[in-house]
DNA sequence: TGTCTATCTGAACGTATGTTCAATTCAACC
DNA sequence: GGTTGAATTGAACATACGTTCAGATAGACA
């Protein structure tokens, strides 16, 4: 019979995936060795093969995970295109900011994704601007916005508000709602029409 | 006596530096390991340490090279915010759409730089942000801009339109000044007045 | 109390790492 | 044609890597 009270499974579980988040975000992939990873759990190297088949596999449940709470955690709301696009506009920046460190490995460690994980990983990443895109040509066909280019305008859109994780910090001049306020701002004022 | 003819320092040198551009560009700072550069070089690993002291400086050498002929390149322009913003929106997407590994490396290997290295690289960086926030902050002060936070408007563009290279493929659906003239139009509206 | 088994250890595997350096090569000069 | 010295090799150094697995450990049940 598995153990239960004492059962460390459902403890080390977590804390695997924890350290590996923290460190792969800090130090990067391929600087994060599973030593690394399992001392900072308290646990042998060995031990940690118990909760993942392999490193790549953390790496990608990892970035999965992220993405696929992204697309989960935000529907367009009823109403019009600028409500909708409001609406992501400041969803995307908090979430984000919710998560920096899951946002800072989603883009930087994509290179590391073995070729089938890649995949998988793209289609998440794609599914999600076309949110982005349709709320836009939806604009862009009542006249609400003047986009010349919904696509680029997607990347742009899409570049822009995440930057907001490159430097923002709690604590800083400016606090997270003033923030999502201005953002939502410029980009509506870079899609309006007219 | 050195030789000249048949001397192949001069054409080594180089090729060291552009082999690691690539590859550190492709596989990470991390994931590439001396042997490596130097088998695209054509050479043994040994010898790589007649151009670089260290693997470290192979980094550093090419994200403050990219830096400082970012900074010498570009000038604000004669003329007033507006024109001032254009040039900078322009230059900046030229620039960047010239040389995506470079800017590709100078984002995501910061991480890998020693913390001496990382000052002189951050000092760099903030010096162009600084160009670009000089810029609105005397549009904001004649009326041609409205924007909240004019450090926030900086990340936010620069962001934007460094973005750009992670999409742009030369021979796509859009030519570079296409690519430009919508970045830009984005850019105007997101700061106008009105 | 004794058995069971989920959990974890610790050593081992082969391979790779950044860097150093004595020895070698070979084109250019005297 | 012999000498020079810049350019390069190739082996060696200590250390680290991801992964495997036989064996130890210890809490839960009978």
């Amino acid at each position: 019979m598995a153990r239960k009270t004492g059962s460390h499974a459902d403890i080390t579980g977590p804390k695997v995936r924890d350290a590996a988040l923290r460190l792969f975000a800090r130090d990067g992939f391929a600087a994060t060795s599973m030593r690394r990873i399992a001392a900072e759990v308290g646990v042998q190297a060995g031990a940690l093969y118990l909760y993942t088949p392999d490193k790549q596999t953390l790496l990608f449940d990892l970035m999965r995970g992220h993405l696929e709470e992204l697309l989960a955690d935000w529907q367009p709301p009823a109403g019009g295109p600028l409500a909708q696009l409001e609406g992501f506009a400041r969803h995307h920046i908090q979430f984000h900011l919710d998560r920096p460190e899951l946002v800072f490995i989603a883009y930087m460690e994509l290179r590391n994704l073995e070729p089938q994980n890649f995949t998988v990983i793209e289609a998440l990443r794609r599914e999600y601007e076309t949110r982005l895109e349709d709320v836009l040509k939806a604009g862009v066909a009542v006249g609400v916005f003047a986009v010349p280019d919904t696509k680029l305008a997607t990347m742009a859109i899409i570049a822009m508000l995440t930057g907001v994780t490159t430097w923002f910090r709690d604590g800083g001049r400016l606090d997270r709602t003033a923030v999502e306020g201005i953002y939502w701002d410029m980009v509506r004022k870079a899609v309006a029409a007219r």
